[in-house]
DNA sequence: TGCCATT
């Protein structure tokens, strides 16, 4: 029989060939086994790498993992095998996030910082592709009360050199935490990003974020297969049920025989076509390059779009194949090109600086008179960091002169705002996103 | 509609 504290041991980096009674003698050496078990696939039966392995005694456990945790590499592997309490162990919260470390600081440092406070199983720096620290670690301490510890005495307590305030220690997100925060900062960027969406009542902004949220909820309890999915359906739906600021001037007009869903009007969505393309959700055929888009948008006088993309009948249908393109069944697939598209986090706080370097200010022409700063900045930050965003405003009246300047920290980012925005078309308007003139066109001399 | 960081 097992201690009634046993501790059952998940074992990882495990060779596939190596079967229970191979791995036997390697681990019997610490203490007598109750039950070893090699993780198969549910389906396939493959051997998955790793297993569940509890000794009888508690002792046993501990000893196994001090002496083979990250110590030894097992023959065919690469990385050393892992041998620490199994997840399903849950000794409550004991992983640590800990922020605002000097970017030098080693695996090594943290750990000699956290060490006072228990045994620490895990010490993870967060590092960019380059390696180089992106200044805040996972710490993992064998106990709740140890963390809770370390947290009471370091949490604030000192400012690393580099770091731009306090050493932050709190607990780490749990995965479930992390997926929906991933979700929600997905939707709203979801919600940004498509201008469509743009609320400036109160309500509407209210409705917006309870639909969200109804759909986070969904997705977090597995009532939705797919999170994107039901991300997406928020999103159509609120399309189809606010009528924005006169941004969406159209009646709604149940949908006639096509793939389209059902209550989404045509009317509004042929101008959201063009931003969901070009985030990688929907390839839209390339826009009149190089060619002034006051001719494409008052030559023909119409829209510039179906003359240009004779493949798409129906705008909506490009839309909405583009959310079904992500709301797809491959859902890691479908998620890359997400967050490949968007740009992390966008600070929405700017508002000091003026111009951007070269390249990279843009003037727009055709707003809505209802947009002001804030709304302009929306539109673009899915595009890049915005610098500023500033809609001029007549000094008597206080109304927008319906233009403004954007600003992004670097010259792709403009391009790519031109690209989607250029000829965007809102309510009778359409867009123009152009570079701003640079200061000495306007010389005379 | 009307054109480049304003008072």
């Amino acid at each position: 029989m097992k201690d009634h504290d046993a501790i059952k041991l998940f074992v990882g980096q495990i060779p596939r060939n190596l079967e229970e009674s191979d791995l036997k003698p390697l681990f019997e050496e610490f203490g007598k086994i109750y039950e070893l078990t090699v993780l198969k696939d549910r389906f396939t039966g493959m051997h998955k790498g790793c297993a569940f392995l509890t000794y009888c005694a508690r002792d046993s456990a501990l000893k196994a993992q001090s002496a083979l945790h990250e110590q030894k590499t097992l023959p065919g592997m690469n990385r050393p095998i892992q041998v620490k309490p199994a997840d399903s162990e849950g000794r409550g919260d004991r992983k640590l996030f800990v922020g605002m470390l000097g970017k030098q600081q080693s695996e090594d440092d943290v750990r000699r910082l956290f060490e006072p406070f228990g045994q620490i199983e895990e010490c993870t720096i967060l590092r960019g592709p380059d390696g180089a620290s992106k200044g805040c670690a996972f710490v993992k301490y064998g106990s709740h009360a140890e963390a809770q510890a370390a947290i009471n005495s370091l949490h604030g307590s000192q400012t690393m050199p580099g770091a731009s305030s306090s050493l932050v220690v709190k607990f780490a997100d749990t995965d479930k935490e992390r997926t929906l925060r991933r979700m929600h900062q997905m939707a709203g960027q979801l919600g940004i990003f498509n201008p469509m969406t743009i609320q400036f009542g109160a309500y509407g902004a209210y409705t917006q974020i309870m639909q969200q949220q109804a759909a986070l909820m969904a997705a977090a309890q597995g009532t939705c297969l797919n999170p994107m999915a039901a991300i997406a359906a928020a999103q159509m739906q609120q399309m189809a049920a606010f009528n924005v600021s006169g941004l969406v001037a159209a009646p709604m007009t149940p949908s006639s025989g096509t793939s389209t869903p059902p209550g989404i009007s045509t009317a509004p969505v042929p101008s959201i076509a063009t931003p969901i393309g070009v985030n990688g959700f929907s390839p839209l055929p390339p826009q009149t390059n190089g060619q002034p888009a006051s001719e494409t948008i008052y030559t023909n006088g119409i829209h510039p779009y179906p003359a240009q993309s004779p493949t798409v009948a129906d705008p909506l249908q490009q839309a909405y194949a583009g959310m079904q393109h992500y709301a797809g069944p491959a859902y890691p697939a479908a998620y890359a090109p997400i967050s490949q598209a968007f740009h992390q986090q966008a600070p929405i706080i700017p508002q000091q600086q003026r111009e951007g370097p070269e390249g990279c200010n843009l003037f727009i022409y055709h707003l809505p008179q209802e947009f002001g700063d804030a709304e302009l900045m929306q539109m673009f930050l899915p595009f890049g960091n915005v610098i500023s965003a500033k809609v001029f405003v007549d000094r008597a009246t206080n109304q927008s002169k319906c233009f403004g300047f954007v600003s992004f920290d670097n010259p792709t980012s403009a391009q790519a705002a031109i690209q989607a925005m250029n000829g965007f078309q809102i309510g009778m308007k359409r867009l123009k996103v152009q570079l701003k003139r640079p200061k000495d066109a306007n010389r005379p001399y």
